[in-house]
DNA sequence: GGTAGACCTGGACGC
DNA sequence: GCGTCCAGGTCTACC
């Protein structure tokens, strides 16, 4: 891909923890591959399009390019394609903080990796994640029920359709208000998310109304239980993407299972049985890890797919990473 | 509480 | 090129 933004801009620099290693921590769950965003395995940049709203509440979509110069620990320079206002690079900051995962300090993967020292030496822990809550949802709903290449045409759709258009030409991740505006018939029709058509609009209605925010409803003063118990009430959410929603709020005492880890078991662990089996084996595996069980999980889930097809920092969108996943692997 | 079938898309496969 | 089958998680109706 062409990393580096066409049109010149603002540029940003975004302290990190002593321990940040770009390539690691973009390169380590599967959103970093979906629309907007981008990793470019020659350069070691991430690209993604933000929609910022200017002090004078005008939305604009911006394209950035995060590079890390110096390396592991190193800053973050970030390169936007058009000046950001005061407002825009305060929303930038917290919107690339929450993605990039900066505000999970060393110490806090130190007490992670205290309870799974298998990742201790590789320094992982962190994951991935959008700059939103509400891209975590949706994205979410967009990979239930789907092979994996059928979720990143989901997403790419979303953004060339239905979302702001930068400078650069890059579309950003359409809002809750757009998405919350559009008919049906375009997201089942364009976007071609099928039936998940009405139960996006209603998600993004009740973000939207303020009904549904990342401040609410993950407020560190409320148990998982409680959090689990209201993403399963949101339409188009079961027990596995609530459960992957609640990894990408930073809770990560519940599994995320779906065919893949049983896959998962069967083939790395040793599994036998019908998947319902499995899937109890699996939670009886990952309950020595207790609150950190998802992490230990997917890292584990990752570590096999890397061994597989190389560090997820050389994957290229297009080609490695349609095809990583299990299934993909079997066929 | 447990289970069966519908939902929708895209890819594989057979003809 | 066309038709059929299948995978994938959630939801609803039914027992």
């Amino acid at each position: 891909m062409a990393i580096a933004p066409a049109v010149p801009g603002s540029r940003l620099r975004l302290r990190t923890p002593e321990d940040y290693d770009l390539p690691r921590d973009v390169c380590s769950y599967g959103y970093f591959l979906l629309a907007p965003n981008d990793w470019s395995p020659a350069d070691q940049a991430f690209r993604t399009t933000l929609d910022l709203t200017t002090a004078s509440a005008e939305r604009q979509a911006t394209t950035v390019v995060v590079r890390q110069p110096s390396g592991r620990g190193g800053e973050l320079v970030c390169r936007f394609d058009r000046m950001l206002d005061r407002a825009q690079q305060t929303q930038a900051r917290a919107r690339l903080t929450r993605m990039l995962r900066l505000d999970e300090s060393r110490e806090a993967l130190k007490a992670f990796h205290r309870v799974d020292p298998r990742w201790r030496r590789s320094g992982r822990g962190r994951l991935f994640r959008s700059p939103t809550m509400f891209e975590d949802v949706i994205k979410t709903i967009t990979s239930c029920n789907v092979a994996w290449p059928n979720t990143i045409n989901m997403n790419e759709r979303l953004c060339e359709v239905l979302g702001s258009k930068s400078p650069s030409g890059f579309h950003a991740f359409p809002s809750p208000a757009k998405l919350a505006r559009t008919r049906p018939g375009t997201l089942r029709g364009r976007c071609r998310v099928g039936y998940r058509d009405t139960r996006i609009i209603a998600i993004a209605k009740l973000f939207k109304q303020g009904s549904l925010s990342e401040n609410d409803i993950a407020a560190p003063s409320r148990t998982s239980e409680e959090v689990y118990k209201d993403l399963l009430a949101l339409p188009g959410v079961g027990p596995y993407a609530a459960a992957n929603i609640m990894q990408l709020l930073g809770r990560y005492d519940r599994l995320a299972l779906d065919t893949e880890s049983v896959r998962h078991g069967r083939s790395t662990l040793g599994f036998t049985g019908e998947p319902p089996q499995v899937l109890k084996m699996l939670e009886a595996h990952y309950d020595a890890f207790g609150a950190q069980r998802f992490r230990s999980y997917w890292l584990e889930l990752w570590d096999d797919y890397e061994a597989r097809r190389g560090p997820a920092h050389t994957w290229e969108r297009e080609t490695t990473g349609r095809t990583f996943t299990s299934v993909q692997l079997r066929d």
